[in-house]
DNA sequence: ATCGAGAATGTGACCGTTCACATGACAGTC
DNA sequence: GACTGTCATGTGAACGGTCACATTCTCGAT
């Protein structure tokens, strides 16, 4: 009797026109040693003419293995988380495993818990977090995972569990740059405050201006878009009294540079400004921003090798932080008298 | 004897500690109506209390209903297609689907092919493509693909398969706008010619030159980025034969913008520019970008909507494409005498 | 020719769930 | 009080693979 038309073809179909058991079958797919190459020629012959695949699902069961990583990532179009997950998911395809990705929009606690919750019950077998809300750790804690995972864009927060360019670091650059060009007084726009990310480049700026013995004030907690950092300029604009700002991230930066445009301060004449993530288009803003890059790129893919190796049964690293760069364009120059 | 410790509660756990049958169980977690509501309870507390969740691959395998839309993207950190991606991952999530998503570096027909058969061995159930290469539709003639599927921006190509706005009419919309303001020597920097929406925009330039009786000019083919658009803007501004540029994306045309600066021309005095998508930094661009917007979040939604009707036996349908919108703001404004 | 070892291949059970069907309980009807 | 229909629940089989173990084959050494 024909097999059916309108079933895909499983191992057994393919044993059967092979004229092997199936658990021949099953060795020629997984790369058994003990196979007579006439055999194993055989077999993949008729999987090819019949378009035999193998079920996932079923290897799945049987193995309890899912092959999946699952990644929780915020539902926002930036730059840096995007190609993070672009990285991470070229690096899990190329070791076998897939991605199962769900993204939040909110940063509450519920949204956070139900992602998880969601990823889980896809028998994920290590997660990636790239939504680094502070209120992420608390979920990850209370849901006690029993996977390997690891969180991006971090700093210092759960070493062995994390993963970053030191934000930090990249801060206190930013700003040391601003005060070797003799800016005293110095602004931040920071990103929201539940940020780890924001939090950590905030505190490179309060340490670095304390270090200097020069005036700290208090950031402005902004969150990451252009047209934040717009409007922020135009209130902050209206009083003078200071000379640089550095932005939590590149789009706060473009925004404010427009400010100045509008209101006729020159940057970097009257104003310097410095971003931070060096996104492709920020050597083309006008003027080209002063930023700190941080390689997404290799943050994704680190966190993945990372990852399997603790599948194999290593133990999690304590990753030493990426140090970020120092990228000098023509939005910041020597403070001018005034 | 207790449960193993090391192995996650299975249906059979649950149905033990509940005192019901293992059907039962099932049948509360696909909301059976036939469930006495305190049978229901007592077995929803059990679940609870262990920390129960379905195994996915076991369903998947006994419905052979994978619930999982596969996603075929471009590996880029593009605004548009990004925020395309996280809606549809929203709007398949709310329907009760995942996501497996793999991504392509480069057009060539190998990796568009193996990013298909990756994506098809995981028996997916619909298929995305948002990487609207031209060859990715040989591909998917060719591997005759069964599941439903729908290609996003790629305006025009086989109806009933696809979702777009209609690239061409936002083209036309955005040559129409810099005609009406009085220039007649117009240049076109394109997108990379395999790029479905590229060559649709392409034509929609060429469209309305020609209607308009004006002479149009063989395009620039430009690779999306900002950097292209800055190096193609400093060649082509040294014969400044033509009075307005309309670029493939907003990234070109920032990097054109920045080239015009370096050469001492001002935008819009010397030379209107008109960009494509309305990425949110476009706003803040310096001067503003005048482009054409998309609703890239609305492509992905209706996306998932169209696909999970024919996936309930609907069939599909010609949509009619999405009407682009034309931004107007400061990189055009009326030519001027030289 | 016999034996044994290792290579090559086959058989039965199982992974965790749903489906189709069977059974038991209970109320309403005559 | 037996009969019927409906609601609630239980039982066996199946999905498509892999694992552990059993069996057969092959071939050189004795």
């Amino acid at each position: 009797m024909e097999p059916q038309r309108n079933r895909a073809p499983n191992i057994r179909d393919v044993a059967r026109l092979a004229g092997v058991s199936y658990q021949t079958v099953s060795r020629v797919l997984n790369d058994s040693p003990s196979i007579r190459p006439a055999t194993r020629q055989r077999v993949l012959d008729v999987i090819d003419e019949v378009g035999y695949r193998p079920n996932q699902a079923a290897r799945a069961l049987v193995t309890s293995r899912s092959r999946t990583i699952g990644v929780l990532s915020s539902q926002s179009a930036h730059y840096g988380p995007t190609t993070s997950l672009h990285a991470i998911e070229a690096a899990a395809r190329e070791a076998g495993y897939r991605l199962s990705v769900t993204s939040i929009s909110t940063g509450d606690y519920a949204s956070i818990r139900s992602g998880l919750d969601y990823l889980l019950s896809q028998s994920i077998e290590a997660l990636v977090v790239i939504a680094p809300q502070v209120r992420v750790f608390d979920a990850i804690q209370e849901l006690s995972i029993s996977v390997p995972f690891i969180t991006l864009e971090s700093t210092g927060r759960d070493p062995g569990h994390s993963l970053s360019v030191d934000q930090t670091r990249g801060a206190r650059m930013a700003v040391r740059h601003l005060i070797g060009l003799g800016h005293t007084e110095i602004l931040h726009i920071s990103g929201p405050q539940d940020w780890i990310e924001a939090e950590a480049r905030m505190q490179g700026y309060l340490q670095e201006l304390g270090e200097a013995d020069l005036r700290t004030r208090s950031p402005i907690l902004g969150d990451w878009t252009a047209h934040f950092g717009y409007y922020a300029g135009l209130e902050l604009l209206r009083f003078r009294d200071f000379t640089a700002v550095f932005c939590g991230n590149d789009q706060m930066a473009l925004g404010f540079m427009h400010a100045c445009r509008e209101v006729g301060l020159s940057v970097p004449g009257d104003i310097s400004v410095v971003g931070f993530d060096d996104m492709p288009e920020a050597a083309h803003f006008l003027p080209p921003l002063t930023t700190i890059r941080q390689d997404f790129g290799e943050i994704g893919r680190r966190a993945v090798q990372q990852l399997l190796g603790e599948l194999q049964g290593g133990q999690p690293i304590a990753n030493e932080p990426i140090v970020p760069e120092l990228v000098i364009r023509s939005s910041t120059a020597r403070v001018t008298a005034r």
